[in-house]
RNA sequence: GGCGAGAUAGCUCAGCUGGUUAGAGCGCAUGAUUCAUAAUCAUGAGGUCGAGAGUUCAAGUCUCUCUCUCGCUACCA
């Protein structure tokens, strides 16, 4: 096992156009904090940088939507951002973001060092360019008529009403997002990491070289590598972001997810002038948490471009999260499908530690996980505050009855008493154990468990009976449940800052190094204890519908915007020549079959009336080939004739097609015979 | 279609290189208890470990096939 002498761990790097969800935190967040709070507590040297992510197109284009300047929406949403983390007790050591002046100069050099060193290959290709605006267009800058489901809105990159990926190419009638011109297609030059060159390297690297990976990590790797790497563009046209640092590349920036990771060494430098014994030394040992979204760039293009520079060190781990979803559906930012970190922490003051304890025990560390209010509700209630919350609270009660606060001298130990005190180190050390393998959920039982045995002590040794009868005995049970008390506010540290803080605070200690956790002296005889408080409070009902109420509602809201959002205005209008010319005919599938190897394509043989054709259709999602034989479709069958895969499709059959994309064929209310005309 | 990850008690999850009656927390049932925020403690019920086949003296754990979920990727009206 290699020794490392400090420890330098990045956090993603939130993107700035909108605020954080739980999905983030418990994802990436969480878990880093914790990391990084333990390495603390031992003393490590570790840094912890993060910061906002603030390039890219989706900002521009919320920008224009809102009529502001992108860098109005960075700001908003950094501050927003960074506050949050702040109150919900995230400890990076800096919180920066990729506007800042640091960044645009390493950004640069580092962009500039590449180019130096030939590590980049140059291409040019056609794109569409906008000649009203006389800039080039981003693919998401590209709307049109969908080619698969007429979506007159999709984007370059994506129609989002059925989900296709597409090029701007692929779009029908194209028109510029900035000025609503037709764009035309233009050459550009752009500067491509050829990570293929890096592939050998990653493979030994990671497949043989890091098999202590997660799983999901691992396998998400081996799987880009088995496919085999490209290059890939480094490089946009657009006119936010980190110029490109080349004469000649007049409008281009470096492409956001370049300079994203970069982040993570710019925030370094803001953060120390030593920052290179964190991201050049061997000893230094870098993990970087992310979410599974992020792990291609992380594991793959990060590393590789680390490596084409020369003199950093790469990750030793990079432990991914799956993802967090709410009441059984996937969280959306655009949907509103969330909860806010900035809502939470106003809707619920004091109760920071409450969340950070949920989503940590409830992590989606192995797969996805879902989070709900109903669990929200029990875990506070039936673990913090009924197993921990209540422990503390017995042990500081009976010592304020009993001894007015004083802290007793311990007697002799008896045998539940040594077994008690000795289940500590053993925790201690599985805290350790687990931490230090990214596993958190498992590490946070292991800290509740203080409290449990705690209880469970308490009722073994039944101090309020046995004080009756053996005064001094009870001395040494309570002495030893109030060094139970210190050695938990020093294990749900990590987890739980404030909770930590204000237990150190009624205990009236200097908070205990780790290596004193277990130790029987952490509350000396005769100290006397500040005056009890609860350390949690039950959420009721009341307060949980209110949350599943307002969640309600969002979805309530989708539903209404989606049905306006999809009753789509009117197309133009045409002529009865032009209608005239459409045949559309009743026909009858005789035999349907799936193409080989497509998800939604079918092979519909139909009888037109007029001959018997074949169909290519994709609505194999929605229709199996035995249901669809001997039914009665719309075809519209002068449509020109299209190859797909090879099979000659002549016609198109007519579907209707609900806000989802579910796709329903149209057929004559009575029975009419093929070939009958429709108009 | 290709690839990856996951599928274990009602819920959320552990189960390392295959080895005795498959574990934990929560929930549930019963009992005990009252120092404590009706909190706690004990006991118990509950699983043909996604389905099927195979390897083995022995499989939740290895191999193959299949099903479902999530993701990446390809193809696509």
């Amino acid at each position: 096992m290699k020794e490392f002498k400090r420890y330098l761990v990045t956090s993603a790097l939130p993107y700035a156009n909108g605020p954080v969800h739980i999905g983030h935190l418990a994802g990436v967040y969480i878990p880093s904090d914790i990391f990084v709070r333990y390495l603390r507590l031992r003393g490590r040297d570790v840094i912890s940088v993060c910061g906002s992510d603030e390039h890219g197109v989706p900002i521009t284009i919320k920008a224009r939507r809102e009529g502001v300047s992108p860098q109005d929406i960075v700001d908003k949403y950094h501050a927003i951002i960074k506050s949050s983390f702040e109150r919900l007790g995230m400890s990076f050591d800096i919180y920066s973001r990729t506007t800042s002046p640091t960044h645009a100069v390493t950004a640069s050099e580092f962009f500039r060092t590449l180019y130096d060193k030939g590590e980049f290959v140059e291409q040019t290709s056609m794109q569409y360019y906008d000649p009203e605006a006389k800039t080039f267009l981003a693919d998401r800058y590209i709307t049109g008529t969908c080619p698969h489901c007429q979506n007159e809105r999709a984007y370059g990159d994506q129609c989002e009403k059925c989900g296709s990926t597409l090029n701007p190419t692929d779009l029908i009638n194209p028109r510029s997002a900035i000025s609503g011109s037709a764009p035309e297609l233009r050459e550009t030059t752009h500067w491509y990491l050829p990570l293929d060159k890096h592939e050998e390297f990653l493979r030994r690297w990671i497949l043989e070289g890091h098999k202590e990976w997660k799983p999901n990590v691992y396998g998400q790797c081996k799987s880009w590598l088995d496919l085999g790497l490209q290059p890939r563009a480094v490089s946009r046209d657009l006119d936010w972001g980190i110029p490109v640092p080349v004469e000649g590349a007049e409008g281009k920036v470096l492409y956001v997810w370049f300079d994203a990771p970069i982040g993570y060494i710019s925030a370094t430098k803001d953060l120390t002038p030593d920052w290179e014994k964190y991201w050049k030394s061997e000893d230094t040992k870098m993990v970087h948490f992310i979410g599974k979204d992020n792990i291609v760039f992380h594991c793959i293009v990060f590393p590789a471009m680390l490596r084409a520079h020369g003199g950093y060190i790469l990750p030793d781990n990079v432990p991914a999260n799956e993802f967090l979803n709410l009441e059984g559906d996937k969280i959306s930012t655009s949907r509103n499908w969330a909860v806010w970190l900035h809502e939470y922490l106003d809707e619920f003051p004091g109760k920071e530690d409450v969340l950070r304890y949920v989503l940590c025990a409830n992590a989606p560390e192995s797969k996805d996980n879902d989070f709900t209010w109903k669990d929200f509700q029990a875990r506070n209630n039936n673990e913090l505050v009924a197993v921990l919350g209540n422990f503390v609270n017995r042990a500081l009660v009976l010592t304020r009855k009993y001894y007015d606060g004083a802290v007793p001298a311990a007697g002799p130990l008896a045998e539940a008493d040594r077994e008690m005190l000795a289940e500590v180190p053993r925790i201690k050390a599985a805290l350790e154990e687990n931490i230090e393998n990214y596993r958190f959920r498992e590490a946070l039982k292991e800290a509740m468990n203080i409290a449990r045995l705690g209880n469970k002590y308490l009722a073994d040794t039944e101090p309020w009976k046995t004080v009756k009868s053996d005064p001094e005995r009870v001395k040494t049970i309570l002495n030893v449940a109030l060094q139970l008390t210190a050695s938990l506010a020093v294990a749900i540290e990590p987890f739980m800052p404030f909770t930590a803080a204000k237990l150190v605070k009624m205990l009236g200690i200097e908070k205990p190094e780790w290596d004193r956790m277990g130790c029987s002296d952490l509350m000396p005889e005769g100290h006397r204890i500040g005056s009890p408080e609860l350390l949690f409070e039950k959420i009721e009902d009341e307060v949980i519908e209110a949350q599943l109420r307002k969640l309600a509602e969002t979805k309530a809201a989708n539903a209404a915007a989606e049905v306006s959002q999809h009753a789509e205005p009117q197309k133009a209008e045409v002529s009865f020549e032009e209608f005239d010319k459409m045949d559309v005919r009743v026909a009858t599938v005789v035999a349907a079959e799936k193409v080989a190897k497509t998800k939604k394509l079918l092979r519909l043989t139909v009888d037109t009336g007029i001959d018997t054709r074949e169909i290519v259709s994709g609505i194999a999602e929605h229709y199996t080939p035995e249901e669809l034989v001997g039914r009665r479709v719309l075809v519209l069958v002068n449509l020109a004739p299209r190859t797909l895969r090879g099979i000659e499709s002549r016609g198109m059959i007519l579907m209707a097609q609900d806000a989802s994309g579910k796709l329903s064929l149209v057929a004559p209310e009575a029975p009419v015979p093929a070939g009958s005309k429709i108009g």
